[in-house]
RNA sequence: UCCUUGAUAGCUCAGCUGGUUAGAGCGAGUGACUGUUAAUCACUAGGUCCCUGGUUCGAGCCCAGGUCAGGGAGCCA
């Protein structure tokens, strides 16, 4: 059995290819099966002079996502998905599929998510989650050959490790278990073991969030070293990235072209990433310093004007193109384009009005930020917009971060965390900082955050015995492959999404 | 939890100021035609207008309450 992506190694040979009816179209003796095997897409084609009776009789009947194994020649043809086509020469009927919910035609996101089992095996969804499948795997190999360890930290957990966001509570033989909301906590422990470590799990945080960036369980990568300061966790995150980007660009671009991203902004994401104090940040936000030339402020009020300009030009192309269509003797397939074509701009049109009322907010927002609060979401997007790279922000008002971070010894008012914000107003994809050495510190940071102490002896014993400098991270993996295929939204990033609202299938 | 938008055929939507029998495209079925790329053309079938109550001679449309969903805020990766 041959895959569809080998096809070149057997050109002008005769091979079996197992899989599923993408597309059918009949013609007078002809019928032509868009073959999808999971590796890739391939156009066959059967003609009745060429074998037997029955078996062109079965190609006809072929519905979408029915079952078949083909045999045939496989000819070079440029015209086609992947460059080749199959002469059938012999076609087996495996299963004949009912009529298959997902047309071709455009659907709606309940539906699809509804769907979600079979939405999987369109196109786009393949492309992003096998980007997906990259990213995971380079993110392997990155920490592998630059000697951490991979470790698991424990789902179940007794504690309530930050203390902010909800949890999932659940049964622990009688007494109230959480579902891990980070491992951060066991890494720590874990990197004073083993030097370098990173942990690779999912996550779950029972936020009753309903944005296009949560996700009610999530995979989360946590590194954490022994011995590294703020500054050796910001190099690291910054190669880190790169790598995973770089080979994602290498590996993936037959999926990044299928789902039609502009790379541009993941090739200038290879150069150094400024880092900014919050300080920084927050001048930036409230338009008191421009960011090459441009201010944040006065860029969305452009953006808001933008927006209102695409409105009126979209209608006005919505009512052209209605009146066209009213005008008798349009060929019906002229028809059909033109409303197809006035259904997608209805569609943008309902985009750029959400933007409309949002964008006000944001402004709003970021003129009336107050200094000393964290980051919202409105804030990072409207910073993230201005460069074509990610951004590190680091040393915060102490107050917003977690309790275990290490204070600036500068300047202890700041907390010494570190967000990465992706470029494109993507917002937060790393969260992480240097971690507090001193135990006395922690148990006061403890008390302060109103945190049972009793549940943090064990993570209070790491300073007991040979505490050093470390620092780590968290990153999404979710919103990595969002902003790397340039997602409206988390929930197309992971095959089953489990979000506020949604828990089938 | 708050703000905001919406729910009409299997799917995507239209339905004007409340007015007789609720429409289109896609999909499905039947047939015609063609090396086709979401093919094309003709015909056929397909409806508890989200639920409950109200206003009205009359409600898909107006009002109240609810349910579900989209977007945003908070919170976060």
């Amino acid at each position: 059995m041959v895959y569809i992506k080998q096809l070149a190694e057997y050109e002008g040979k005769e091979v079996t290819l197992k899989g599923w009816v993408a597309n059918r179209r009949d013609s007078k003796g002809l019928v032509f099966i868009n073959l999808r095997d999971g590796s890739g897409l391939c156009q066959c084609v059967a003609d009745e002079s060429k074998i037997i009776a029955d078996e062109f009789d079965q190609a006809g009947k072929l519905s979408l996502e029915s079952a078949v194994e083909i045999t045939g020649n496989v000819v070079k043809d440029e015209r086609q998905i992947g460059g080749f086509e199959i002469q059938v020469t012999a076609l087996k009927t495996i299963h004949i599929a009912e009529e298959f919910p997902i047309a071709k035609k455009e659907h709606g996101i309940e539906f699809l998510m509804d769907q979600r089992h079979l939405w999987l095996r369109s196109q786009r969804q393949w492309a992003i989650l096998r980007i997906r499948n990259t990213i995971i795997y380079s993110i392997h190999n990155f920490f592998q050959k630059e000697g951490f360890v991979q470790m698991d930290a424990p789902i179940f957990t007794g504690n309530a490790c930050e203390g902010t966001s909800n949890l999932f509570e659940t049964d622990f033989y009688g007494d109230p278990a959480y579902l891990s909301q980070s491992g951060q906590l066991y890494g720590e422990a874990m990197a004073m073991a083993f030097g370098k470590i990173y942990t690779f799990g999912p996550t779950f945080r029972a936020e009753k969030s309903k944005t296009r960036r949560h996700l009610s369980e999530f995979w989360m990568i946590e590194p954490e070293m022994a011995f590294y300061d703020i500054h050796q966790n910001m190099d690291l995150i910054e190669g880190f990235l790169q790598f995973v980007i770089k080979e994602v660009l290498d590996k993936c671009q037959a999926e990044l072209k299928l789902i039609d991203r502009d790379t541009s902004v993941l090739e200038t994401s290879l150069k150094k990433f400024p880092r900014l104090t919050y300080d920084d940040a927050v001048a930036i936000i409230k338009g008191e310093k421009d960011v090459n030339g441009q201010n944040s402020i006065k860029s969305l009020e452009n953006e808001l004007a933008d927006v209102e300009a695409k409105i009126a030009t979209t209608i006005a192309e919505i009512a052209d193109r209605e009146v066209k269509i009213a005008v008798p003797g349009m060929k019906k397939g002229e028809i059909n384009f033109n409303q197809t074509k006035i259904a997608a701009l209805k569609n943008e049109l309902k985009d750029l009005e959400e933007s409309q009322r949002n964008i006000p907010q944001w402004i709003e927002s970021a003129k009336n930020f107050r200094y000393g609060n964290d980051l919202g979401g409105s804030d990072e997007t409207v910073i993230t917009r201005l460069f074509d790279v990610p951004v590190m922000v680091y040393d915060w008002p102490h107050e917003v971060k977690a309790f275990y971070l290490k204070r600036n010894p500068d300047n202890t008012r700041f907390a010494r965390g570190v967000d990465v914000l992706a470029p494109e107003g993507y917002g937060e994809i790393v969260g992480g900082g240097e971690r507090e050495t001193d135990e006395k510190k922690l148990r006061e940071k403890i008390i302060e955050h109103d945190l049972p102490m009793a549940d943090f002896e064990w993570y209070l014993d790491l300073r007991k015995y040979g505490s050093v400098p470390h620092a780590g991270f968290g990153l999404g993996l979710e919103r990595l492959v969002t902003w790397l295929c340039k997602l409206k939204h988390v929930r197309e990033s992971i095959p089953f999404p489990r979000m506020y609202g949604r828990l089938l299938p």
